[in-house]
DNA sequence: TTGCTCCTCACGTCACGTGAGGTGGC
DNA sequence: TTGCTCCTCACGTCACGTGAGGTGGC
């Protein structure tokens, strides 16, 4: 026996109000049992509760409608379950992010305004192993730590010597319009076969001024403002990829204050405005 | 010695993009500090980066931009970072919740498909103490802790003897429409003064169909699917608000396995269809 | 002078909510 | 029959992003 409820019932029992409900018919996300053409009428069935019921779980944990719609969409409940399970990690290291976020900005509020210390360095053209792409602002942590770790296990497996810290340059358009060019690189001497996405390439030389930043990188943007600041009242910012030297590293914990970073901004006359 | 950049440098330094420093000049969250009148070009100084790493830290925590702004309208210093410091904590309860969900969530797909046990009962009029209120639903739940609180204390002092649970009654419209009447009630004897929000009133009797949810409150949907089903299925749901009676409860932990709450849904002819 | 940077609209996106104006069903 | 429920547009909200078409500065 299966009964056919009018929207307003089954708001009630689903815990879903009747313009979203109406709104998830629009979309194709549960779409009612039938719909009388006379009156445009939506009648569901007591049996798409259960249904609903994880539609509203899902989004309530900011899952996109068009992922809830496909996963739904899945067959096989096994499947399904594990769709759903991973999108609960994926969450969960959210949180941790977020949580991690909100300390750093506590910390942020405590801290001592610092007058940073900048030096300038010229740095020679150098050879290195490097993967080069295009990344979008939000993928660019993760595409980082893994092209990072293809390039140490490329030298280990070649039995290339590492001639200097790896680090990487930054196009400005990814800052600027949330999308641009990346490289990460590790200098080394010798012969270099391609293999995977590594290449052998040269870094251009630079004239560069250049910040510490110690401990966790997800502090590193106020080296960068930092930076940023005093180059800005020098006078002596150009255009050119941002630059970073990886000298102390922990890969397995990007929050760990082990790390030790130095960021490069490109500038002019380096010898000329140090006199200053 | 202060430089005035183009909104292209500025962005490079604060991490936020063109487009968002624009949108941002728009709102007013972020002004730069000179305006060409020819040109229509910003012109930003150095000194804006760190009141600009603050939005950014403030927006990648979900803080909306009407609430950053009047944050940084904030003169004390000391104020400002108090409000920040209250927005990480509600931040924090959000983001346990939210763990919670997910806990919730993976448990409900672990979770055999029960057959739900209904019953049938008919209630009469009583008198109780009562606060109502129009509630939105997203602030039932802190709504409802606080007059639930508030009962108890008014119970307590003017040694009154609760003749039952306390419950609740919820119009469909919170459901159907995120906004509608509410109301918590003890059941007392005896005369009653009004205080604060606290009145006397007579419950009004029902015909319900009744289900048992165990343990945590944030699970309670699924319980009020399952009951919805079943009256649907019996064709005997009739309007009038939601109830829910409190047998056991935990005040300091909505999330508690020791909950033990009935839900009631409105029906007509219980007994008539009792024996289908 | 070329090419890059900057500008202003206007519209799109996401997941609904709001409200007007009207009809259907018990 | 009344009043409630349901319907369909069309537009609003939030925080930007996208793209067209055009101008300014070194």
């Amino acid at each position: 026996m299966r009964a056919k409820v009018t929207i307003g019932e089954f708001s009630r029992a689903a815990h879903l109000s009747v313009k979203t409900l109406r709104h998830y018919h629009d979309v194709g996300l549960l779409e009612p049992r039938e719909v009388d053409p006379d009156s445009g009428y939506r009648y569901y069935s007591e049996d798409q509760i259960p249904q609903a019921q994880v539609i509203r779980r899902l989004r309530g944990l900011q899952m996109p409608v068009a992922e809830v719609r496909s996963l739904l969409a899945t067959e096989d409940a096994a499947v399904r379950n594990e769709l759903i399970v991973a999108h609960l990690d994926r969450l969960e290291a959210e949180l941790a992010e977020t949580a991690a976020a909100a300390d750093a900005l506590r910390d942020l509020l405590r801290r001592p305004p610092s007058s940073p210390e900048v030096e300038h360095r010229t740095v020679l053209p150098t050879a290195a192993v490097a993967i080069e792409a295009t990344v979008q602002r939000n993928d660019v942590i993760t595409w980082w730590q893994g092209a990072l770790g293809e390039l140490e296990a490329t030298v280990r497996a070649q039995r290339l010597t590492a001639t200097g810290p790896s680090g990487g340059l930054f196009d400005s358009a990814i800052f600027q319009e949330d999308r641009g060019s990346a490289i990460v690189f590790i200098p080394v001497d010798g012969q270099v076969k391609a293999i995977g996405r590594v290449t052998p390439v040269v870094i251009p030389g630079a004239e560069l001024a250049i910040i510490r930043h110690h401990g966790s990188l997800s502090t590193i943007d106020v080296a960068y403002g930092e930076l940023g600041a005093w180059v800005m009242k020098h006078e002596i910012s150009i255009d050119g990829p941002l630059r970073e030297y990886y000298l102390q590293v922990d890969f397995d914990d990007l929050r760990s204050e082990t790390w030790e970073t130095e960021i490069g901004w490109p500038v002019f006359r380096a010898d000329a405005e140090a006199a200053r």
